[in-house]
DNA sequence: TTCGCTTATGCGCATAACCGCATATAAGTG
DNA sequence: CACTTATATGCGGTTATGCGCATAAGCGAA
């Protein structure tokens, strides 16, 4: 659990995640390019997010094609969609009283 | 929600929270003996948890008491709820087959 | 005040995390 | 083969994190 959190408590991880979220593949270029990170930074990051279990990868011709973890304990998928919902919830919610 | 996370991640800091999950108070002195940590170390780790508004404290008399912030953001709430039964999951579950 | 118990904190150290840069590897095209 | 695109990785530097130790500070009792 303990590494888990620490996958997930990174920006670009969790953008990632959350691109993942959609439940399609998406090669690292792809990643790279909408979450504004360098080529090796997000190579890496797919790396700890991969290592951990929480996505899984493909080759296919030229690009490594990344999607969540099909087969995550039931309690980990809920942890990864909780989070992303506050996730979420905190970009909507400008901090100010509500208009 | 990076933060709060990161504040999730430390096995000290999370055993806390499964601790404090139970509603009630509980003081520094408390934790560290259930948690085997030095006194500096929880400290620190509670404060940690503190000024990521995870916990609040009240001083009474000589101890200091923490709980989970009652005032928590619902998603937050959600997070932390998940996060402590997929941990719960994990010490149930050995790993191997169900027997 | 002095004592004892509890909690906080300053300091230094060791290690881990993250980064950019350059380079290596892999795959496709011609 | 050379060339392009996509991805991985070794290296070094900077910063962040966690720790123990010692000490300070808060509180109550004698």
């Amino acid at each position: 659990m303990i590494t888990i959190l620490s996958a997930l408590a990174e920006p670009t991880r969790l953008g990632a995640l959350r691109l993942l979220a959609d439940g399609g593949e998406h090669c690292v270029c792809e990643l790279m390019d909408k979450l504004g990170a360098s080529q090796s930074r997000m190579s890496r990051h797919m790396n700890v997010l991969k290592i951990n279990g929480l996505v899984v990868d493909r080759r296919d011709a030229q690009w490594v094609r990344f999607r969540i973890n099909p087969e995550l304990p039931p309690h980990v998928k809920t942890v990864i969609d909780s989070v992303l919902a506050a996730a979420d919830a905190e970009l909507a919610a400008p901090k100010r009283k509500a208009a």
